[in-house]
DNA sequence: CTAGGGTTAG
């Protein structure tokens, strides 16, 4: 029976008849469906299918080809799609229910699957060795309370004989870090009879998760055969540690232990390099991935992109993105936000319009961008507008970060009331980050009282108030000069162990990094360094300017002192910090680029300063 | 079938 349909109406009726024979043309759909890359073109060969009517076989290969398809493509659509197919099919085997349950574990809505194990169970469908990790699976993609499940599917691993399988112990080892229990992901690992490389991989992505760097490099070390995952495992788990450093050393022993780098471990390294600010090092990465003909993926661009713009070269940063085949949002948005940590309010905006100009949509993280470049540039009206715009024009529903940068960019403005007002019309809980930078236009525009008034506020409504957010509070007690408010709140902040970070200030010579820390006198120069900056002070003087003490404790004077013995004149110098640049050390530095002649670029936590001829980039505004 | 990925900003 032939029977015709439409490839928008491609749903079966369920008391429609269909041959089960398998023919040659069978095998053509299969070739077709191999080939096939979107929605369209497989509703399309879906029709034919359904024509040729030999779809509905469980055991054909078209269908099962359709169903894997539809359930591994990224969109919902096509899965709303492959449930569709499902449905239309009589009593799916195993492989069948697999497939579907894999879909909704990979999916945005990971629960789907549990509910189709749940009619599995009831159907008597038995599972086999593929079912465990795909329920587990789904059970690490659970928004909330993904322990229960994990538990109870645990059950059901050991009931129906899976207890000895690797594939379903190394799922529930994952499955169980991410629920927080490490203890039993460990029991698990412990209990496996013979352990593979996930095994021991997914234990130490386990314990990083859990945040047990140090368990997890015991583990790591404990292995005799590490792959590119168990190196790059570790790797990201630096950087997101903020060990950098060690991310960066770990590559190396990477590399000398004959591993060679993928994607995915360059990319980690990278990043690394973008937040040390370790421009020659990332150099050598990206002539590496030339050199070796590596692909520039979306991802791998992006973090080239960052890194570039993060270590202070636009123009590579640049370079880069052009060269790029496919530039995808976030390659986008790292040039945008690489414009907007150099100050350059404008040219982030004329990227953020030439990126829907190609037709790329912009995402949240691009309006945190956008919005912050429109904040550092003083660019009041277009932030206002632009954040406007979010949900008329984009439909993205703003968060609290993007929130965080509107009272900034207000703040900044001096335009405090409407900062307040902001923040009172809030659809959701202002934190820390929201009040501190309202205390902080109000120490700014010295507005005492709105900050008194706030910071009262904050002490008896809300006592886990950050540190930071406290200190701008001192500060303005200071400004108003009424010390015991100030000693006051300095005391609260020492009760609560609240302690301001060391300062630090690094510079890279020669691809070697020197820190210096306020107050230590452990680098093997310090003598010269000293003299240097002796020197350095009385030419400050001559100038008419007289360093304070403050700037005699500060970290950056030993990295700039040691940046002018080091280069040449006319050198760049770079200088990388931990912190954001003080007044003072603003002031000193100035001074010293018109002195000596020397650009100084200095990335502090938040954005850069370029200083040249006595001025900086900032406008003097950060 | 199971393990490692970048972009906000603090």
């Amino acid at each position: 029976m032939e029977v015709k349909v439409m490839a928008s109406h491609f749903l079966p009726s369920p008391t429609s008849q269909f041959s089960f024979e398998t023919n040659a043309s069978s095998t053509q759909t299969l070739s077709l469906l191999n080939r096939c890359s979107n929605m369209e073109e497989l509703k399309q060969i879906h029709a034919q299918v359904f024509k040729k009517g030999y779809a509905f076989d469980d055991n054909t290969l078209p269908v099962r080809k359709l169903l894997a398809f539809c359930s591994s493509a990224p969109d919902s659509g096509s899965l709303a799609y492959a449930q569709k197919v499902f449905d239309g099919i009589d009593s799916p085997i195993t492989f069948t229910w697999n497939t579907i349950i894999r879909g909704y574990a990979n999916s945005t809505q990971p629960e789907q699957a549990l509910f189709l194990y749940r009619r599995m169970l009831a159907d008597s469908v038995p599972q086999n060795a593929y079912t465990f990790p795909f329920l587990l699976k789904a059970c690490s993609g659970l928004s909330s309370s993904p322990l229960e499940e994990t538990k109870q599917i645990h059950a059901h691993v050991v009931k129906f004989g899976f207890g000895f399988d690797v594939f379903s112990a190394n799922s529930l080892i994952h499955a169980y870090a991410v629920s927080g229990r490490i203890k039993s992901a460990r029991l698990v690992f412990e209990r496996i009879p013979q352990r593979d490389i996930v095994s021991w991989n997914s234990m130490i992505d386990g314990y990083i998760k859990c945040g047990e760097m140090g368990m997890a490099c015991e583990i790591f070390k404990g292995m005799t055969d590490k792959n590119v995952v168990s190196w790059t495992t570790m790797i990201s788990g630096y950087v997101g540690a903020g060990m950098n450093k060690e991310a960066l050393n770990l590559y190396h022993e990477m590399q000398d232990s004959g591993v060679k780098p993928d994607n995915v471990a360059l990319i980690s390294t990278i990043s690394a390099c973008a937040h040390l600010g370790a421009l020659e090092q990332g150099k050598w990465i990206h002539t590496y991935i030339k050199r070796r003909g590596i692909k520039i993926d979306p991802i791998l661009g992006s973090a080239l992109v960052d890194m570039y713009a993060k270590c202070g070269d636009m123009e590579e940063a640049i370079e880069v993105f052009r060269r790029m085949e496919k530039k995808g949002v976030s390659a986008w948005t790292a040039v945008v936000f690489g414009f907007t940590i150099h100050g350059q309010g404008r040219e982030a905006l004329k990227w953020f319009s030439g990126m829907q100009e190609s037709g790329v949509k912009p995402n949240m993280i691009t309006f945190t961008a956008i919005l912050t470049a429109c904040s550092y540039a003083g660019m009041a009206d277009e932030g206002k507008s632009l954040f406007e715009s979010m949900e008329k024009e984009y439909n993205l529903k703003p968060t609290i970060e993007h929130y965080g940068c509107m009272v900034d960019l207000l703040g900044r403005a001096g335009l405090l009331k409407e900062a307040k007002q902001l923040i009172d019309s809030m659809p959701v809980r202002p934190n820390s980050v929201i009040w501190g930078a309202l205390l902080k236009a109000c120490q700014i525009h010295r507005n005492l009282e709105l900050g008194k008034q706030i910071g009262e506020m904050l002490i008896e409504s809300d006592p886990d108030h950050s540190g930071h957010c406290i200190l701008h509070l001192a500060n303005i007690y200071g400004i108003a000069e009424e010390w015991d408010k100030t000693v006051e709140v300095r005391r609260q902040m020492t009760d609560q162990k609240v302690c301001k970070l060391q300062g630090c200030s690094s510079i890279s010579l020669n691809g070697i990094f020197h820190e210096f820390v306020a107050g230590d006198r452990s680098h093997p120069q310090m003598d010269k360094i000293n003299n240097m900056w002796n020197r350095i002070s009385k030419r400050l003087k001559q100038e008419g300017y007289k360093p304070t003490t403050a700037i005699h404790q500060n970290s950056d004077k030993l990295a700039i002192a040691f940046g002018l013995i080091g280069t040449k004149p006319g050198v760049t110098i770079r200088i990388i910090k931990n912190l954001r640049v003080c007044e003072e050390s603003h002031t000193v530095t100035k001074l010293i680029s018109k002195v000596y002649s020397r650009e100084i670029v200095m990335r502090d936590i938040a954005r850069f300063h370029h200083f040249k001829n006595g001025k900086c980039s900032c406008g003097d505004c950060w």
